[in-house]
DNA sequence: AAGTCGAAGTTGTATATGCAACTTGTGTGC
DNA sequence: GCACACAAGTTGCATATACAACTTCGACTT
């Protein structure tokens, strides 16, 4: 695959595999995201599905699953973890709802993140952040099944 | 963050987040990967690990885990669970070495990676591969602390 | 109302991953 | 040779994730 290079991230350019390089890449960022939000003693996974939760109130872990394209079985263990700490409230089966402190918590996280993003794009720079929607965008136009 | 969509990916166009994009994308498009490798028997995290053993016979844990970017306790782990599945000589400590057995699971492996990243190449189309590429060396330069 | 079917959610099991702390190995200076 | 420092590897613990099998829920039919 990439034979005899020093110890190095490895970034061979040509027929470089997709998967290997998504998941390298996502190991890295994730890694910088969690730092951030590590203050807060959450995830960048948790925080994240808290701002959906803010953001859209009562929704359902067959629609995040769906948006997110994260199996129904981890979603609803990443769902119990978040209720177990006290941020959701009991009713599971009707749709995800904050409590007070969960809602605090992702107005929170909401700030961290909006702030994170923005420098990571501003790190990146343009051109590497439109390469990634338009990869993005054809995964999903291409590669996704149904819708 | 994405407030109002049906149940569908998560494709917000602007200010999306990088981190979360990421995921998702690594998230699809691994199952891919995954299911080519299920005849196998192995996933594709696994395959990886053997076809870069079988390129670079001997080679460390450390080295590896700098090339890919996995924690030293995960490559651990992964390592050893190759192990277990007796794809890998017992002198772990002393460098990475397939027995014969895993070598011709590593051949065969190449054989469907091959076949399968130049699919999805062909499927996401040149304009995506080059995104991904832009995205990644961007990564690399800016993002990753020393080498 | 009872039965049925499919969607939603959960649980069992396994892998992939990270951080912290520990152990082991290696080399360097004395 | 020893002692110390640092790199490599492992282990404890926790989260993130998937597949398969099961349970539960809701809607529709009769």
């Amino acid at each position: 695959m990439n034979p005899e290079q020093p110890p190095q991230p490895d970034k061979s350019p040509d027929s470089y595999c997709i998967a290997g390089r998504l998941r390298m890449l996502a190991r890295v960022v994730t890694g910088r995201y969690n730092e951030a939000f590590a203050a807060e003693g959450v995830t960048f996974a948790q925080a994240g599905l808290l701002m959906h939760m803010f953001a859209q109130p009562g929704i359902r872990q067959a629609e995040l699953s769906k948006r997110l394209q994260i199996e129904k079985s981890a979603m609803s263990r990443d769902v119990q973890l978040l209720q177990k700490n006290g941020w959701l409230t009991d009713n599971l089966r009707n749709g995800l709802y904050l409590t007070e402190e969960g809602r605090l918590l992702a107005k929170r996280c909401h700030k961290i993140w909006k702030a994170l993003n923005e420098q990571v794009r501003t790190d990146l720079g343009t051109d590497a952040v439109d390469g990634l929607r338009v990869f993005s965008d054809h995964v999903f136009t291409k590669l996704l099944p149904n819708q």
